[in-house]
DNA sequence: TCTTTGGACTCAGAAATATTTAG
DNA sequence: CCTAAATATTTCTGAGTCCAAAG
């Protein structure tokens, strides 16, 4: 069923022959490497080669892979150990002080905090505090409510400052609700309609239930499509009555208008509900959260990352899915599997519900896992980032990232050399290697046909995903590459390339068809083996998050001017930050109201300018009067219009920075990058090195998911 | 022994919702 | 000061990676 490599794909189809084929084929390619063989030592032998010369990066001008030259004098020990050594070596005293200090630093970022507020609320002066006020009898509440959110930031759990636990136990005492069903169907009202070739149909409750998934999704794009409206309709048959199954034959005929102006309706309704009742619904949500939306693992209280179970639906898949709009089922009680500890008071399932088994391993991390019956695959409830366990997995991989660092330059001399080897398989592998590193592309696994988007990673990369250029734009040996990659999002890149990999694309590509695969010979599983055993731990994802990090980190060494106010190194932040999105190839849509904003903000500077430049005549002004006269009151004026235009000057420089930032953002998404790339130590040890409050970069939840990052990064840390 | 399948976890952008800002 | 629009944050769940057990 799975896209097979080529080999294997043959002998499917054609048999024996296929396979015969295919031996000669391999024999022949064989042959081609040896004869490039010779090519190339006569080539070597003029001197022609570019050996050494040509780091990886260097001639993408990227800027990437080059710089962090020759650190192979620092510790080799395991990542926790170093982390430890690091604490050590800022001069902490024993155990228990370390503790006091950490906790003394936390409160200092509280009241920064605090600080921060109040001059954002001198800055725009009585808007934020209005709001307050607004609140009127909100006023204690609110303080209140900072208490406690302080006293919470107390009592977090520096899980960080802990031993850590045996290989593959994940917790001890794990204890939960049990996931939070999805509310039933509530039927539709008597004069909410369908209709059947223009007649009313009155239909039974759960062929109505699907009618109305449909019906919301009515001005979606998804609902022009084919393969969604038969997916749709062929599920949908299927759960109708047989009385049903006879009058609905086409979707065509079907009008689910009034369904769908009834949810328009109600959802507007919602949104201008008076406060009190928005306070109420609001109220109500959070209680369920607190309720369902916590666990307890080891003894202490941890948030659940997603605490629901999917509700029904139709199947949206992204990009071409031949699954898209098939019927997503209910979730019930007898779907679920509860993981929990033994001893801990085991979740009750709903009322007259059975759970479908009730298991107690904690080797794994999730709390309730399920069945999706599209993909047939599983689904889990687990914690949210800002827990131990997420944490912890979390600040390893950042640290499998900091050892490849010592060792990446052996690993690609090493492919270097391998783009030469005699065996086909290897020099597969060196070139997909080159490309991972380089372009920073996903492994590429392997996927069943018509299961899924036909999307590809560097493994499973085919002939048609790229072109070989020779010469472009001035420029030798470039590839361009156009594919789809995960999600379904494009990846467009034209790259110059060492003239050895150029050459080895060319006969990887020869007497090949577009579909097929460009390294026939390559897994990710024979990738990573080898990875495996260059350095331990180290897969191929490892690259993206090795030089998405060594990325930010020399941005911001490159970018960051000291001299810049606050705004202007957040401008720099932004760059180093957008720099690593655009290696990772995070897009976004471009907003649809980008265009009107940046107008907006255009014509904001426009007047902006002017203000400035009537302030400077009206300084001007005065202090021709200062001249005339040299009395104290036009001594101060003078000192008052210079003020005014400061700040004119400081806003319209704000303004600039902003319509830049915005400009250069269109279509980078840079959630991605910071959540799931970037050593948040990195971004933390910038910010105390200039001075810039962390909230300026990392908003609370990102701040609370970096916890263990912000304990334990002081201004010197290197990634 | 090798491949396939199942399982568990990370990472992904869109959509929904909350908050802030502008008019 | 109020409302609406813009922007920021949070939620949602699909789509990958990688490992190991099963076949």
């Amino acid at each position: 069923k799975k896209h097979k490599k080529g080999k294997v794909e043959g002998a499917e189809k054609v048999g024996k022959k296929g396979i015969k084929k295919e031996k000669v084929l391999e024999e022949e390619k064989e042959q081609e490497v040896e004869k490039m063989e010779e090519e190339e030592e006569r080539e070597e032998g003029a001197g022609g080669e570019m050996e050494g010369k040509d780091e990886v990066g260097k001639g993408s001008g990227d800027g990437k892979g080059v710089k962090e030259e020759e650190k192979l004098g620092e510790t080799q020990s395991t990542g926790m150990e170093q982390e430890k050594e690091e604490e050590e070596g800022k001069g902490d005293g024993p155990e228990k002080e370390k503790k006091k200090k950490s906790r003394k630093k936390k409160l200092e970022g509280e009241e920064q905090e605090k600080e921060e507020k109040k001059r954002e609320e001198e800055e725009t002066p009585g808007k934020s505090r209005k709001r307050k006020s607004k609140e009127g009898g909100g006023e204690k509440n609110n303080k209140k409510a900072r208490k406690e959110e302080g006293k919470e930031v107390e009592n977090k759990w520096k899980w960080w400052e802990e031993e850590k636990k045996e290989d593959g136990v994940k917790w001890t005492q794990l204890e939960h609700r049990g996931p939070y069903f999805a509310p039933l169907y509530e039927p539709l009202p008597e004069d909410v309609r369908f209709y059947y070739a223009g007649k009313p149909l009155k239909l039974s409750l759960a062929t109505e239930e699907i009618a109305t998934f449909y019906a919301k999704m009515l001005d979606h794009e998804y609902t022009t499509k084919e393969i969604f409206q038969n997916n749709f309709f062929h599920d949908w048959r299927k759960e109708m009555t047989s009385e049903e199954q006879e009058i609905i034959q086409e979707l065509a005929k079907c009008d689910f208008s009034e369904i769908h102006k009834y949810f328009v309706d109600k959802s507007e309704a919602r949104k201008a509900l008076p406060k009190e009742e928005k306070q109420k619904l609001k109220e109500e949500a959070d209680k369920i959260q607190e309720e369902y939306g916590y666990c307890i693992l080891d003894g202490h209280r941890e948030k659940i990352g997603n605490f629901k179970t999917e509700p029904p639906g139709l199947f949206r898949g992204r990009g071409d899915h031949p699954k898209m709009g098939m019927l997503k089922k209910r979730i019930m009680p007898e779907d679920v599997v509860i993981n929990c500890s033994r001893d801990s008071k085991i979740p009750e399932p709903p009322e007259g519900h059975k759970w479908k088994e009730v298991r107690f391993d904690n080797t794994v991390t999730w709390l309730a896992s399920w069945t999706e019956n599209i993909q047939n695959t599983l689904k889990y409830i687990m914690l949210n980032p800002s827990s131990k366990l997420k944490g912890e997995k979390d600040w390893q991989k950042y640290e499998v990232a900091r050892r490849l660092k010592d060792v990446v330059h052996e690993i690609r001399a090493r492919y270097r050399a391998d783009w030469k080897s005699k065996e086909m398989k290897n020099r597969q592998r060196a070139v997909a290697l080159y490309f991972i590193d380089k372009l920073a592309l996903r492994a590429g696994n392997e996927k069943e046909e018509g299961e899924t988007a036909d999307t590809v990673g560097c493994c499973s990369l085919r002939v048609e995903h790229i072109r070989l250029h020779p010469r472009l734009d001035g420029q030798e040996h470039v590839v361009e590459l156009d594919f789809l990659g995960k999600d379904s999002i494009r990846y467009y890149n034209k790259v110059a390339v060492e003239k050895q990999v150029f050459k080895n694309l060319q006969l990887f590509t020869k007497n090949k068809d577009p579909s097929d695969d460009l390294f026939d010979r390559l897994t990710t599983t024979f990738l990573n083996k080898h990875l495996q055993h260059l350095m331990d731990g180290l897969t191929a994802k490892v690259f993206r998050t090795y030089n998405a990090s060594i990325t930010l980190q020399e941005q911001l060494k490159a970018l960051t001017n000291s001299e810049d106010n606050v705004a202007g190194k957040l401008l720099s932040y932004n760059r180093a930050n957008r720099a690593v999105a655009v290696l990772c190839n995070h897009q976004r849509s471009v907003p649809k109201t980008f265009a009107k904003s940046m107008e907006i903000l255009q014509t904001k500077i426009d007047a902006k300018k002017k203000q400035v430049e009537e302030a400077q005549q009206e300084l001007k002004k005065a202090e021709d009067e200062l001249e005339d006269t040299k009395d104290a009151k036009a001594e101060a004026n003078v000192e008052k219009k210079k003020k005014l235009l400061k700040r004119l000057e400081e806003q319209l420089a704000r303004l600039n920075v902003q319509a830049t930032d915005k400009e250069e953002n269109k279509q980078i998404a840079l959630g991605t990058s910071k959540l799931n790339y970037l050593d948040p130590r990195i971004s933390i040890a910038w910010c105390k090195k200039f001075g810039v409050p962390i909230e300026k970069i990392y908003n609370k939840t990102q701040r609370e998911k970096f916890a263990w990052a912000i304990a334990m990064a002081n201004e010197d840390f290197e990634f």
